[in-house]
DNA sequence: AACTTGACGAGGG
DNA sequence: CCCCTCGCCAAGT
């Protein structure tokens, strides 16, 4: 908790305008938006806050978990519709529906990782 | 105000 | 590798 966070009423926007800036077939986690967020949020804040996304403005399907898989598998049965759409963009996922991150994961220009700032929140 | 939930993640076994 | 446990934190009841 830090003077950042309080003033932080809209925290959310700051997580679309990410999203928003990664490019079609390529992907982030969770976890490394949590990162830029730094002030005390997590992984878990940033998945709470992307099952709101207005889809229409936010491209929420490229947006994973740190295996380089869809996290949205038991809301869209009976066919994953994250990773459908994900592999018309051209993301290739193998046998156990994970794609490599060392190839697809897109690291945003201006939103650099708070590392200073960031003394263990992972978890 | 206390308790539960969830589109997460790391570490240990 | 897979599986389980525990930590985290905003929101809804």
């Amino acid at each position: 908790m830090n003077d950042n966070q309080v003033n932080d009423k809209n925290y959310r926007e700051r997580v679309y305008e990410i999203v928003r800036t990664i490019p079609v077939g390529r992907v982030m986690t969770y976890g490394q938006i949590a990162l830029i967020l730094g002030e005390g949020y997590t992984p878990r804040t940033v998945g709470f806050v992307m099952h709101g996304a207005e889809t229409k403005e936010t491209p929420w399907q490229r947006v994973i978990n740190s295996q380089g898989a869809c996290s949205t598998g038991k809301m869209t049965v009976p066919v994953n519709l994250q990773q459908q759409i994900l592999e018309d963009e051209g993301v290739i996922f193998d046998g156990k529906d994970r794609c490599d991150l060392n190839v697809y994961q897109w690291s945003p220009e201006g939103f650099e990782e708070k590392e200073d700032e960031q003394p263990s929140l992972f978890g």
